[in-house]
DNA sequence: GTGCGAGCCA
DNA sequence: TAATGATGGA
DNA sequence: TCCATCATTATGGCTCGCAC
């Protein structure tokens, strides 16, 4: 638990009746302000993160104006003080910057079987084991790094080694502390920034009010936010951030639990769902009891995360080139609906590789409008059944890739591949399951050239209209 | 102001 | 983000 | 046979920069 900051008179009951500015020097300033972020920190953990406030609003906010007052008469802005969570400069650009350890994924399964096979497959190489269990964000992660306790930077994910540097944007969200209490020399933590769903309706509603397209879902809304290059109008956005666990850290952790506890401990936001079990079996109950209070929570998640919690235990089983192999996250099972395939149309890939898709009409997937599913190959398209008209359920597989499930009523024909390249004409070939365009190198060169030969000529076009102008 | 591609998130 | 199929190792 | 890995394909929403 965090301590109360001592001596600090802004805490309980704080003396509002402050001095005047006219009449203090430039060390009763700092002394002040000081106390004041102390303080301000405080609150903003009490309120944010704990939602225990002490004071009121009007307080609080009392004690921040003298605060940025303070800073601005005496010239003693600092880059972590809280007053500098909102506003700064836009960015040109994101910096590109590496994480400490790399951000893998987690292998994943909506199906009961597959937890279990891991189970075994951890005990197998491991022995006994206790799971950490807790939900799954529908967020995205970042990396947030304190250096000597304070706010250092945050990084998106990215390509898992390395990604964009949204340090001002992730400063701006209340509930990521700019300064932690008793922390370690080095902190790296990862954390999955969301949009609460509250907060997302009340934005929207402003959003239509200002005559402005709503954001389709709070993921989204969230991802989009924090690709923000002005950090005040991230500032204005609801988002929050859930920690779950460390990519290096100055003091030994042994635990996953060890993880929860020293985050919490030093101002941390972390989930209270999360739980310790002996047995799969608990896994699987816990899942379904988190699927049925789904819809209450203030956020969204995807399934639910069982991870070895002994992190002895995790080095020896390592990881694959994508996900640690000591933990696995078993999803809920995605929403179907149900609608009709307009049409089934061939692409052609950069490797002449011919994919047939489905278009749809559109239906709305949890906040996603789907309207096209990929179908793989011809002969996935035949063991489906699928035809142009038939009525079809769909899925978004894992919340994500729209998906075919079963045809529910057919309709006349059958689908084959082209026997010419939809693109170049050429012949089509088999090779295996999939079907190719022999235009080769031909078909993806006028694929790609047509639009850089489209592109000349409208430059061209321009240039032509550019020195008419000049001459 | 609008539209489109690139690049990002999942 | 997911699914597929080829490939290579145990 | 089982498993992991790789390359390739695919979706939708969002912001940004640039062209018009």
């Amino acid at each position: 638990m965090v301590d109360e900051p001592r001596d600090n008179p802004y805490i309980r009951d704080p003396d509002l009746d402050f001095k005047e500015i006219g009449d203090m020097s430039k060390e009763d300033a700092k002394e002040e302000v000081e106390d004041l972020r102390e303080a301000i920190e405080h609150h903003d953990y009490l309120y944010y993160i704990k939602n225990d406030p002490v004071i009121s609003d009007t307080v609080y906010d009392t004690l921040f104006n003298r605060l940025a007052t303070l800073e601005r008469e005496f010239g003693l802005v600092e880059e972590n003080s809280p007053t500098q969570r909102v506003g700064g400069e836009p960015l040109d650009s994101f910096e590109t910057r590496e994480h400490v350890r790399e951000m893998l994924s987690l292998d994943s399964s909506e199906d009961e079987e597959e937890v279990r096979r891991f189970d075994e497959r951890v005990r197998r190489e491991v022995g006994e084991v206790s799971y950490s269990i807790e939900p799954k964000f529908d967020g995205f992660s970042v990396e947030v790094v304190y250096l000597e306790g304070e706010f250092d930077r945050a990084i998106t994910r990215g390509d898992g080694m390395s990604g964009d540097d949204v340090s001002k944007n992730v400063k701006t969200i209340r509930t990521v502390p700019l300064k932690l209490n008793k922390a370690p020399e080095l902190l790296s933590v990862r954390g999955e920034i969301y949009m609460p769903k509250s907060g997302f309706h009340e934005l929207n509603e402003e959003r239509l009010k200002k005559g402005k397209e709503p954001f389709a879902n709070p993921r989204n809304a969230a991802a989009g936010t924090i690709r923000q290059l002005d950090p005040n109008i991230v500032a204005e956005r609801p988002l929050s951030i859930f920690f779950y666990d460390i990519l290096d850290c100055s003091q030994e952790v042994k635990t996953q639990r060890e993880t929860f506890e020293l985050l919490k401990s030093i101002g941390l936001r972390v989930n209270d769902l999360n739980d310790l079990v002996n047995e799969i079996d608990d896994f699987i109950d816990y899942r379904n009891e988190i699927m049925k209070m789904r819809d209450e929570l203030e956020y969204d998640i995807d399934g639910v995360v069982a991870k070895v919690n002994d992190i002895d235990k995790r080095e020896e089983m390592g990881k694959t080139a994508r996900h640690p192999r000591w933990a696995f996250a078993y999803k809920f099972p995605p929403k179907i609906s149900e609608t009709k395939v307009r049409k089934i149309i061939v692409q052609v890939g950069r490797t002449g590789k011919l994919t047939p898709v489905a278009l749809l009409d559109p239906v709305d997937i949890k906040g996603v409008t789907v309207s096209r599913a990929t179908l793989h190959n011809e002969e996935i398209v035949k063991k489906l059944g699928v035809t142009n008209g038939s009525k079809v359920k769909v899925e978004r597989a894992g919340d994500v890739i729209p998906e075919i499930e079963e045809v529910v009523e057919k309709s006349e024909g059958e689908f084959s591949m082209p026997n010419s390249c939809p693109v170049c004409g050429s012949d089509v070939v088999e090779e295996g399951k999939y079907h190719f365009c022999t235009g080769g190198i031909s078909c993806s060169v006028r694929y790609i050239f047509y639009w850089a030969i489209l592109g000349f000529f409208v430059s061209s076009l321009l240039f032509g209209k550019r020195s008419g102008k000049s001459a």
